[in-house]
DNA sequence: CGGACAAGCTGA
DNA sequence: CAGCTTGTCCGG
């Protein structure tokens, strides 16, 4: 007799059935079945085996064996991800389990020659696996290979690589196997990765895939907001596959050119050395434009130079949520809050209007911060008219990208949303036309965040020794993002951004969850009355409340003892918005 | 989720 | 009061 967990959106509960004496050498904890509940036919998951019988109840047998699924130990993590994200098992499960049925496994491939020996390892990642701390995170500079990082991994036995991206993902196994090295590329090679692949890589699912033998986790990219799963349950890859790694006994390694305060709270930092860090970020040259007209002042010389003769060039424009900024009249200064830095807006009520963060809704009188004056101009970029206009400039055609523009025009200067960056193969320069709004993002990541469109930035021009350039255009020109870019130095970021967050009681200092949904009102007034030490809840108004605890394990506890109600709710632990 | 069943609403 | 909609419950 086995329990079954069916993968049906609303039932979070498990059921016994009876394993016919055909299908007994088949069904094991993990494997994917078909059982009958409720008049239906649904598909589920083993969760255990040799359950002792409950008395007076007559059990159903097992409709089918479907195939394959996770291990054991992937079943139990998936109960643990449930337990930290406030989330359905059968949602994990999902992602941790084949996308077609899988009756057999192939045969074992062969691991490839995978160069041992002295002087293969790179040293800095040598160092993080062997870290007593069994996980580290590991700070390369954007344009360091990341295929001599996975190679020295592999070469300590089987690996789970986990990046950001599908693409990337794609990329370096290509540049594995040329190296003669077996590759399993999950979710689509999800059999092979079971039957033993010396590498197993993916996006963030990848951090669920089987991979029997483990030696190391590796995470690439650790930063970047593609590890982080949208929809709720909201996991970070990094997060499973520390804990994945833990439970395994292997060392779990994140690597990234600027870890965020989050990481470097979660294990301890080990830095490659100056020279190879400094080799590894392009040069960045900060324009100031703040003695420039808001209205007519888009295109510095220096841009128009680029553009004109700068090769492949790249052009990032935010148009997307892109909020109104103020910028001072007399003196060229940006309006940002004086407790926390983020861009602020002017209401439309007082006298006089006053202005309000974004972040964290200190409202202060509608003065520039810097010089006191009171003339604070809206400042609108007229986006459309961008492209036209450097055409008009560079003297030859300007392309556009989007996320929803189609295949990539032929042209060698390029306009786009941030999408553009991750679309183009390598460029010689890399414009962020107006760096502002990534600066001064009223979100809780956003200083970090645009760092890491530095890096990518980065990453695209190559290092410093290929010459790329990366642009940028501020009013911001002394922010800590830019100087901690430009000295590839990204501790500098990490420094002030620990302040901001403890001062404003965010990850990692505090753990979050957002709770909102028609159901939410029921939920939250179900929380016990006398919420424990240090956790508070505020609602916003709009339906939704944001709760805060000391960490995740008082915050999990906490959200599990609570009644979930019948109708949707949406529980997002670790917000990237809040 | 989706079927079963109960409780409410409507119109001849 | 049949016939239908809407709500609540529960599954092995």
């Amino acid at each position: 007799m086995v329990r079954v967990l069916p993968d049906v959106g609303a039932i979070d509960k498990e059921f016994d059935y009876l394993v016919p004496d055909a299908l007994a050498g088949d069904v094991r904890v993990g494997t994917m079945v078909r059982i009958a509940l409720h008049g239906r036919r649904v598909g589920g998951w083993v969760t255990a085996e040799d359950v002792v019988p409950a008395e007076g109840r007559a059990l159903r047998p097992l409709a089918k064996v479907t195939g394959w699924g996770p291990a054991p130990e992937i079943v139990e993590l998936a109960a643990w991800a449930a337990w930290r994200w406030a989330g359905r098992r059968a949602s994990l499960l999902t992602t941790a389990s084949p996308e077609q049925a899988v009756r057999g496994l192939p045969p074992a491939p062969a691991p490839g020659a995978v160069p041992t020996g002295p002087g293969t390892g790179d040293p800095a990642l040598t160092e993080a696996l062997e870290h007593p701390a069994g996980r580290a995170v590991l700070r390369l500079p954007p344009a360091h290979g990341l295929g001599p990082v996975v190679l020295a991994a592999a070469a300590r036995g089987r690996v789970l690589v986990v990046t950001p991206s599908a693409p990337m993902a794609a990329e370096l196994a290509i540049g594995l196997r040329r190296g003669g090295i077996s590759v399993a590329v999950v979710p689509r090679e999800w059999a092979r990765a079971a039957a033993g692949a010396q590498v197993v890589i993916g996006a963030r699912g990848a951090a669920w895939a089987p991979c029997p033998g483990l030696a190391s986790v590796v995470v690439l990219d650790g930063h970047d907001e593609g590890l982080q799963q949208e929809q709720a349950p909201t996991w970070v890859a990094w997060v499973v596959a520390g804990e994945r790694a833990r439970r395994a006994g292997v060392p779990c390694v994140v690597v990234s050119p600027c870890p965020t305060v989050e990481l470097l709270a979660w294990a301890p930092l080990v830095v490659a050395s100056r020279s190879v860090e400094r080799a590894g970020w392009a040069a960045l040259e900060v324009i100031d434009r703040r003695r420039d007209d808001p209205r007519t002042g888009l295109y510095s010389a220096r841009l128009v130079d680029l553009v004109r003769d700068g090769g492949r060039v790249v052009c990032v424009l935010n148009r997307k949520g892109r909020a109104r900024l103020l910028v001072c009249g007399s003196c060229g200064a940006t309006a940002r809050c004086t407790r926390c830095g983020a861009a602020v807006t002017q209401r439309r009520d007082g006298d006089p209007p006053p202005l309000v963060c974004g972040r964290c809704a200190t409202t202060r009188p509608p003065l520039c911060a810097e010089c006191g004056s009171t003339r604070l101009a809206a400042l609108r970029l007229g986006v459309a008219r961008v492209r036209d206009e450097l055409e008009a400039l560079a003297g030859r055609p300007v392309g556009e990208v989007t996320a929803e523009t189609g295949p990539m025009p032929d042209a060698a200067v390029l306009v786009g949303t941030e999408a553009v960056l991750h679309r183009v193969g390598p460029v010689d320069a890399v414009v962020f036309v107006d760096f502002d709004q990534e600066l001064l993002a009223p979100r809780h990541r956003g200083a970090e965040e645009a760092l890491a469109l530095l890096a990518r930035a980065s990453r695209l021009v190559g290092g410093r020794h290929r010459h790329g350039r990366v642009l940028v255009q501020t009013r911001v020109p002394h922010h800590e993002v830019l100087l901690s870019a430009v000295n590839a130095d990204p501790a500098r970021l990490a420094a002030s951004e620990r302040g901001v967050r403890v001062a404003l009681g965010l990850p990692p200092e505090r753990a979050l969850a957002l709770v909102s949904g028609p159901a939410a009102p029921v939920f939250v007034a179900s929380l016990p009355a006398e919420l424990p030490a240090g956790c508070e809840i505020r609602g916003s108004g709009e339906g939704s409340w944001l709760l805060r605890a000391p960490d995740h394990r008082v915050l999990a506890d906490l959200l599990h003892a609570a009644v979930r109600p019948p109708g949707r709710l949406r529980i997002e632990v670790d917000p990237a918005r809040i």
